[in-house]
DNA sequence: ATGAAAGCGCTAACAA
DNA sequence: TTGTTAGCGCTTTCAT
């Protein structure tokens, strides 16, 4: 099938179709309607694309964690349902790398991107928001023109987080989040000091330590370095699964035991092919990354012109309690 | 830059150019190396791509295990610094969902495929071979067909980790195996038998056991239902990751000790995140995923006719010991 | 906002 | 194997 022919029995004329194929607000709603209705009714939806979105193309840092790979793999659910091209391309947390990606589809006006931004530390956008339609994910990046953001509630999430193991019996609580380039790391530790406020506990920010998401050893060097230092906690909130990881290791080589000397929750699964081997008890608050990953990837496709309002949401976590929490 | 353009500078005519970009074959030597020349010196690479793969796609069953994902870094750390497109797809390990991919993108001549097959069992090959050129990799079909190649060696693996085994003091060794559609767990499940007929040991095919490649619990019941059963056994080749989880479990529950009781090695690497948290002593059979990927799409980037001769690469196993193996 | 017509860039047919 | 030429399909221009 080919315009000519659409042409032919839409009686619109080839210039019109092409228009319209482009951009479909440079057609009158009217005609746009008649030349949709056709295909719907002759099932030519396969032949032509009346979407602005054609193909969808993922930017982000990694596949390394749970939540990325399930992300993606709620968006391969969409764009293979929808018989949509994918792409991926990893940034490694790199600007520079994030840059070049963009450069090379910035013509490309029929390219959807679901962007999860290598980090928060930057003046400019990489793209011009007339190129392409961007669909943010998990950090969040404070340019206006930024239309479509689909983003993690931390704040909220992690004071509940607070609120549970203080109200669990924890006295004496602290977290240990990520670099504050990350907007996660900087929002989960916010969430956790306005919880500490409300409960009128003191020293809200002497609370606070600063580990590396990407890194386990860190997690595991801040708790050593407490409990050496004899800095007193009872409770620990980890935010992020790498770090839990390597505060679970220290608090087993110190033989503390959870929930009783230390209660913990951490942000992420803990649970991949080896919860079946090794049982864990681990509280943990956990975001939709799936879903995260069909709705970004969804909302790309409905999107039928480049003046798209501003449609922001905030996913709330789920909390999966295991115990750990409650002293 | 356009056709028209480099037919002017080159002095070649558009309908000449034209062909060479869609099939360099099909222009003299002579006339191609001009031309190319001449987009080598101006350095316009950029603006016409000559290879005869202009993208690459990946189809897979998943994502899910760790050799998979690091041939999937493989992968686009190659396309990456080529600057080619790349889109993955995921199977699911189902024929059809196979099959409708791969009809989407039969007209797509300049689509290079990298393709993990969803199973062994088939009549005929989802593609036209005249349309992509396909790298298999992992799992191998037995079709005259498949020119590119990109296979790990599983029968002397092995029948290199049975030697080890028996030469590391096991006198009754077993092995646990995947479903006998999917080419690797048939492999490996012969080169065990290899060596246990060099060794002269009795009863082999007495010794295979079979599992679900996917599933922990398989291996897990396997070993429960031998102790059970009073089936005795003192050495266990695990045929996989997901199968050696359940596997370890088991023998845990058992208090079966490792290497004393039951001496073992794994098809694959068990480490990941959590190797950090609980340290494991697992001697392990683990095959260069990650090369694999890069080479796979190496050689569909270097491909320059559709007439391609049989490249068939076997990839030789790295054996990470550490002890389990040895009574 | 639309259609007629010209234009663009690539490809296919054909002849040498 | 190559160039000429006609053609195809889409886009852009321009007039209304």
């Amino acid at each position: 099938m080919k315009i000519r022919e659409l042409s032919r029995i839409s009686g619109v004329s080839t210039a019109t179709i092409s228009r319209m194929l482009k951009d479909p607000n440079s057609v009158k709603e009217s005609t746009r309607k008649k030349v949709n209705d056709i295909l719907k009714n002759k099932g030519l939806d396969k032949d032509f694309n009346i979407k602005c979105v054609k193909r969808i193309m993922l930017i982000i840092p990694d596949l390394s964690n749970t939540f990325y790979l399930d992300l993606f793999n709620g968006i391969v659910s969409v764009v293979q349902k929808n018989h949509i091209p994918f792409e991926i391309y990893l940034t490694n947390e790199s600007i520079e790398e994030e840059e070049k990606i963009f450069s090379r589809i910035k013509d490309n006006r029929d390219m959807g991107v679901i962007w999860v931004p290598a980090s928060d530390k930057r003046d400019k956008l990489p793209y011009n928001k007339n190129s392409n339609i961007i669909s943010l994910v998990d950090r969040n990046l404070d340019f206006e023109d930024i239309y479509i953001k689909n983003l993690s509630d931390n704040f909220s999430a992690s004071k509940k987080a607070t609120d549970l193991l203080i109200e669990g019996g924890a006295r004496n609580p602290i977290i240990i989040t990520g670099s504050l380039n990350l907007s996660n790391a900087q929002e989960r530790k916010d969430g956790f000091l306005e919880s500490i406020k409300n409960h009128n506990l003191d020293n809200g920010i002497n609370r606070v330590y600063y580990g590396d998401f990407n890194n386990s050893e860190s997690g595991y060097d801040i708790v050593k370095k407490l409990v050496k230092e004899k800095i007193e906690f009872d409770s620990i909130l980890a935010a992020n699964q790498i770090l839990a990881v390597g505060i679970l290791k220290a608090l087993k080589e110190l033989k503390l035991s959870i929930p009783n000397d230390v209660s913990i929750i951490t942000f992420d699964k803990l649970v991949n092919l080896y919860s079946f081997y090794e049982n864990n008890n681990i509280s943990e608050v956990v975001f939709p990354a799936f879903d995260i990953g069909t709705h970004s990837a969804s909302i790309l496709l409905e999107q039928k012109t480049f003046n798209t309002p501003k449609q922001i949401c905030n996913y709330s976590a789920e909390f999966h309690l295991k115990g750990s929490e409650k002293k």
